[in-house]
DNA sequence: CTAGATTGTCTAGCAGTGCTAGCATCAAGG
DNA sequence: CCTTGATGCTAGCACTGCTAGACAATCTAG
């Protein structure tokens, strides 16, 4: 039946619209003013049609939260690949910065996603993974410590940066050190 | 005059009540929660009573958060003279453990306070000078950097534990794993 | 002691928020 | 052609931050 999956095509180009709508809208204005009526009226539909896709407005942030982990793994990926730990946490810084809002919606944003559990989404597992990947080299005893320290301190100064804590001049020397100190 | 001294007094105290209330408020409901009725309520007077006293609610959050940098920063330095950069970094997450929604106030929330450069208020230079102090018996070169470096990871840590995105058997492993390294 | 000015406080209201009930419209199937 | 079910809308509720304007209490000056 055509017709079936023509609506579910549809529907599913339609919850695509919202959810980059939603992004762009973020990006450009940030969470706090990324409305239900705003994103009804830049989709041209009216708000219930929002809800028809998901439960709620955090629905739609942890969406793009998911949208941007994926994202965020690739690019760690990649870079681990090309320059080891020290061009992985560029690339993590770097995502951070270009993608403010969707970092946000990954690592700030009170969210119902669930992390370090065994029943976590696996897009959250995979990016753990792969900074576990990329400190392995340097772990003594305990990798699994050693990512979570080495992750909070990329997210620490991913967010401090973001909200101008941190003299900006000195970004790329605060990495090197990190790693520096860290690899030691 | 004693008349002008009494009120004044009264305004005082009833700015510090706002105050009290508001940080109690958000400790235990969240600063979402937080709104200018219920704070109104909670401190028995009408909503434009809180707007004689603070512009708005980011600036009653702010100075709830500068009065918490001071208590963070006592924190740390009595950590620090009785037990070096391990006690200091401790006293740290201890405190933003402890007050989860004051550790907000100061470094999660979007603020008007100023950091890291001249004019910020000096509660917040005194609390990163005493990081510095901190870190400064193992800076090479760079204190500074390190500084900001050493913060960043801390802060880091505290807002992941917070945010229940990291393991919290794991608490006290990963600030050694930092001090170790940080320190080598 | 009284008149006027200042200060403090309240009620009521505006514009905007997330979210939903209920009605209209339209495409597909019998 | 009519029924049925999905789809979308308008309108509305209860809440938000914030403010204008009225009223009362208090202090100052004559």
């Amino acid at each position: 039946m055509p017709t079936q999956s023509r609506r579910e095509r549809a529907r599913a180009e339609r919850r695509d619209l919202i959810l980059r709508t939603a992004r762009e809208l973020a990006e450009s204005v940030g969470w706090g003013a990324v409305t239900t009526r705003r994103l009804a009226e830049a989709v041209d539909y009216s708000q219930p049609v929002l809800y028809g896709h998901f439960k709620n407005m955090d629905a739609i942030a942890d969406a793009v939260a998911l949208q941007g982990v994926e994202e965020l793994t690739a690019a760690m990926r990649t870079a681990r690949a090309a320059g080891g730990l020290r061009a992985l946490a560029q690339a993590y810084l770097g995502y951070a910065a270009d993608h403010p809002a969707v970092y946000e919606a990954i690592f700030v944003r009170p969210t119902d996603l669930s992390f370090g559990t065994p029943d976590s989404p696996s897009p959250l597992k995979d990016a753990f993974e792969e900074i576990r990947a990329g400190v392995e080299p340097f772990a003594e005893t305990d990798p699994e410590t050693l990512t979570e320290v080495f992750w909070s301190a990329l997210h620490g100064q991913a967010t401090l940066n973001q909200t101008r804590r941190l003299r900006p001049s000195h970004t790329q020397a605060r990495v090197d050190l990190l790693i520096t100190r860290l690899t030691a």
